[in-house]
DNA sequence: AAGACGAAAGTGGTTGA
DNA sequence: TCAACAACTTTCGTCTT
């Protein structure tokens, strides 16, 4: 590879000390315009909602802050019984009797509706391992799957497509870009039995999944090209302006974030090549082309004209030192 | 020679009758 | 169930640098 060339081009990831406190990467960028951290890894912006471990109370007295303490372990539900267990005190007013009776239902009731999702939220967890999933996400695959399972939506189906359903629509519902394709050969599934299952679970649910923004996969794609922040900044404002220009619309996301990408690495002196962008997208070279071509007659323009001069300025020189080279 | 571009034919999914 | 359709892929030829 150009192994030379690397050093003297801006780090993709600046010095930010920071974890993803959804993935835990540590691939952390700063974009210089609007200086938020991003996740190179998930796409989560770090720097507007950095996570609190304060209080979500506050207590003028000390009568106030005994009173609205509360402690305890997190309610989850990735974990039967949402991480929770109850149980029935011998308190009095009550025969030793009767309460062993409410004892014996109440185990029994909650113990055969969770050893029955036990098993599938064993494999989300797993899997949300390997994928590199943010709590957030596993938490929402779980509720999905037992939503799903209380529904009686899993009975007679593949445990697996369905957990594979409810992480896939989980990462759609959380900004996580995972393809149905990683998703399904976790699995060692096809993409038609997970994407199946996916459609039958929210049309049963009734819950609405937006498409996949294509921003969401702009840092991935860039930091496997290895290109510098400011190429995937500017490839998120072509994609902007792209929506509003109707240019997205029908369009495979990954592959319009691709054509962004390379119209923002020319701009920049950034040469990569239509088949580098396709590669690392996971699209055909055409797709790339095709898409790049519907940019520059709906977005170019608009999108240099939105530009500020001191950026115009900086892009120039960078496209001309990359020229001198 | 490498990369960009375009045309044509084929593929697999979706939609509506 | 089937045909029509849109988006995407594969393949290949031509043009440009």
């Amino acid at each position: 590879m150009e192994g030379g060339r690397k050093s003297d081009k801006e780090s993709l990831f600046t010095e930010v000390k920071f974890t993803c406190p959804r993935c835990g990467s540590d691939q952390i960028i700063k974009d210089p315009n609007t200086g938020e951290l991003v996740c190179a890894s998930c796409g989560l912006i770090l720097s507007t909602g950095m996570v609190d471990t304060d209080k979500d109370w506050r207590a003028f007295d000390a009568d106030e802050y005994m009173d609205r303490a509360h402690t305890g372990a997190p309610v989850t539900p990735t974990r039967s019984g949402y991480g929770l267990d109850s149980d029935i005190a011998m308190t009095s007013g009550l025969s030793r009797k009767s309460v062993q009776t409410l004892r014996r239902t109440h185990r029994h009731v909650s113990d055969a509706r969770e050893k029955a999702v036990e098993p599938a939220l064993r494999k989300i967890r797993l899997a949300a391992e390997t994928l590199n999933l943010p709590p957030e996400t596993v938490e929402d695959a779980a509720m999905l799957y037992r939503k799903a399972a209380g529904e009686g939506l899993v009975k007679g189906r593949s445990m697996d497509a369905m957990v594979a359903a409810v992480i896939y629509a989980a990462c759609r519902r959380t900004d996580v870009p995972r393809s149905l394709e990683e998703v399904a050969s976790l699995f060692n599934l096809k993409e038609k039995e997970v994407g199946r299952s996916f459609r039958f679970l929210f049309r049963k649910l009734g819950i609405r999944i937006p498409p996949p923004k294509p921003e969401n996969f702009v840092y991935a794609i860039c930091a496997k090209l290895g290109l510098p922040e400011r190429v995937a900044t500017q490839a998120i404002r072509i994609l902007k302006i792209a929506r509003q220009q109707g240019a997205t619309m029908g369009r495979e996301p990954v592959g319009v974030a691709a054509a962004a990408i390379y119209m923002a690495s020319q701009e920049f002196g950034e040469h990569k090549t239509q088949r580098e962008l396709a590669q690392a997208a996971g699209v055909t070279e055409v797709t790339v082309r095709n898409r790049y071509k519907e940019l520059l007659a709906k977005v170019h323009k608009l999108w240099l004209e939105q530009l500020p001069e001191d950026l115009k300025k900086q892009m120039a020189s960078f496209r001309e030192s990359a020229e001198g080279q």
